[in-house]
DNA sequence: CCGAGATATCTCGATGTCGAGAGATCCTGG
DNA sequence: CCAGGATCTCTCGACATCGAGATATCTCGG
């Protein structure tokens, strides 16, 4: 009936099974693979984003900049809903950005109590060279899967995310 | 072309191609979401486990130890590889755990350099309860999928982190 | 039996994050 | 024009983690 394990997860799906017969452990066979997967992802960013002298907590802002397009600039208010930090942890980031030349804190304009974060040139290109690796990286992840299993997980993973996504409106 | 966006990574997808037309962002499609995901998983995970006064490190550490089995015990070795943190780490944890009486330590018989963590009768009732909730709630937040496009989640998920895990045997 | 190297655990300083609260500025009704 | 509340950013102390190094013990060849 049980197949032997192919993954981690398997592993601890069965030692479940063995230990808590009376429960269904079967939300695990999803939701573990996903923690465990976005760990792993996470290892591959830090790894990517090395070769550019950049932390995955930098390129998260940044990109949070630069997708914005030109001027490339957002308030830390946006940045921390953006980035789903809390503020005492965005202004410690973007202090260190700043120290590094990456961004810069200019005063806002129609608000006193407002400051904008702006990319800096180099912050620029920095982001912008590190998510070229980035996805080269990811691509070389996710060739284990055919075009087609690549949509329908995404589709998949869309359909999970969606109720989360509606309550943080 | 271009569908109306569903979920945030619709939105955050759309910012890139419009920004970066020159690079495949595709792998974002379901590496961005397999991230958030994970992200919200481990709220959700918060919650169920606040009703039992324990956090989700707690658990990390008392639910390796339930799942051996009696006598429900392990080294601070073993502990650390399966929960994937570093030795400071555990000490600290175990010292914690210990003094909220959830796990002992004892010598180990065999080896004068070791010591046996051991689940408390409190513990065990503990991460049992815990994990009880904890599936009840994973449960809900599956029931957006059919059983067989859970498979199929499952299965898709399993072939992306088999590298991952081959890896690190 | 000895000593070298391997192994298990713990120590401790540095780092990043959280989150409540402070301070400054904005807005709106009267 | 003003007072009171809302909003924006920053401050600061608590906390969990990392990771290199210290310490104690084990193992095994000679």
């Amino acid at each position: 009936m049980t197949l032997s394990p192919e993954d981690e997860v398997d592993v601890l799906v069965e030692a479940w099974r063995r230990e808590r017969p009376d429960l269904d452990v079967g939300p695990l066979e999803v939701l573990s693979r996903v923690s465990r997967l976005s760990r792993h992802l996470d290892l591959a960013r830090r790894e990517a984003f090395a070769a550019h002298d950049l932390e995955p907590w930098e390129f998260d802002v940044l990109a949070a900049l630069r997708r914005e397009g030109p001027p490339y600039a957002l308030s830390p208010g946006r940045l921390l809903q953006v980035t789903l930090v809390t503020s005492g942890t965005m202004t410690n980031r973007i202090d260190r950005l700043a120290a590094k030349g990456l961004v810069s804190r200019v005063p806002d304009p129609n608000d006193g109590r407002g400051v904008q974060v702006v990319l800096t040139d180099s912050g620029l290109t920095g982001v912008d060279d590190a998510l070229t690796d980035l996805l080269a990286h990811e691509h070389g992840i996710l060739s284990a899967l055919s075009p087609s299993d690549r949509s329908r997980l995404a589709d998949l993973l869309r359909r999970l995310t969606l109720p989360f996504d509606k309550a943080t409106d």
